[in-house]
DNA sequence: TGCGCAATAGGTATTTGTACGTAGAGTGTC
DNA sequence: GACACTCTACGTACAAATACCTATTGCGCA
């Protein structure tokens, strides 16, 4: 008798990773199932027990599912994992594929499409929701039209960050002990970079690229 | 044989209702579950079954858990809604229960604590996650040593939806055909009663508010 | 060794936002 | 009719942000 699939489920709805769990159990071949909610515990949990796949969120407190994916990596990089997210955002999946994700699945894919995932990444093979695919097709026009401009310094991010906080730029000099000249130049650097032609742009840009979180 | 319970199950996430599906059903009292993914397909799923119990998501497309709840309401006032929340946004809940919920669960509830709302408004009990209700009892402190400055009048959020849009006041004085200074005066109010310090803290308060989606 | 880049900082000018006044026209309510 | 509230608008002043300059330091990479 062949081993059974061992799977890992990381998610911090617990009601949502209850359900799924519950529909894996349900299937012909039961998978050996662990449950953990953040990435500390999935860390921890792969200590002392491999997993041959990794469903794994992304928003997620204490570790989130990029940094999660980059350790597992790291430390064991025969493993499969995929990737289970709530919106089809261009950061999420490019950072969770660079991070070393073999798939990207929206939470409001059908069960039938998690299957798949699991089947395509045991083979070797990448698996996308539908509405990934397009979205990185988007991207990829996008970004051929316009050089790429949005990668700000971890200074620059520190910054944005205390801007979205509602510091003004002397209130963040004083903070960080340095000029406020120097915390204006950052700001118009910023700006440059994010092409946001002012302060509420920035902060747009700033959620919309998880700098803040509201 | 006592007929068994109807339940409509509300969540643009086909996976968590899969799963929180699969879950409903594998209890002793299996109820009778419908699957919908927003709240014009709730009301149209009503119109010719009529459900004891209604487990509904907030956040969706096309009709939205609240604006789905008050029509619910009106038209099937005995209706008996869970609502189920990502987050435990104050102003989520306390819009959802002004809009006729008598359970509020979050998504990292457990399957128990599912089982205990449905219990509870079965019986005509309230049923709060323990989370939401923290936040119930911290607001009320809040809201009883600070007089309420916070809603803002339908100019006001229109003015504050185009600042978040990163127009200045002169462009949104172009826009809406008035006096810059009007623009000016507007901005004012709009921060003093968003207890706002600058345009940043403003574009948070909107977003917190869903005056302005990301 | 030279190059690019990040972080620092200043000069200067203009635009935009913030703050505190006042006030009329319109609307709805008790 | 008095009152509250919204939307409108202006005066004035100061604070903050935006724009375009230059320039030094240090660090890593080719």
């Amino acid at each position: 008798m062949t081993e059974s699939l061992k799977l890992a489920l990381v998610d911090d709805h617990d009601l949502f990773r209850e359900g799924l769990s519950f529909l894996l159990n349900n299937q012909n071949s039961k998978p050996e199932i662990k449950e953990v909610s953040n990435g500390q515990e999935l860390l921890d949990l792969l200590a002392n027990w491999q997993a041959d796949i990794i469903l794994m969120d992304i928003e997620m407190p204490v570790m989130n599912g990029i940094e999660a994916s980059n350790e597992v990596m790291k430390k064991y990089p025969a493993s499969k994992i995929i990737a289970l997210s709530m919106h089809a955002n261009e950061n999420y999946y490019s950072e969770m594929i660079d991070a070393g994700a073999k798939a990207f699945l929206l939470k409001n894919s059908s069960f039938e499409e998690v299957q798949q995932a699991i089947d395509a990444v045991m083979e070797g093979r990448n698996f996308f929701s539908p509405e990934i695919l397009e979205s990185i097709i988007a991207n990829l026009n996008r970004k051929k039209n316009q050089p790429s401009k949005s990668d700000l310094t971890q200074r620059e991010i520190e910054i944005l960050y205390n801007i979205c906080k509602g510091l003004s730029n002397q209130e963040i000099a004083e903070m960080l002990f340095i000029s406020k000249r120097t915390v204006d130049k950052h700001r118009e650097n910023i700006l440059l970079k994010t092409q946001s032609k002012n302060t509420a742009s920035l902060v747009i840009y700033a959620i919309k690229n998880h700098i803040f979180e509201v």
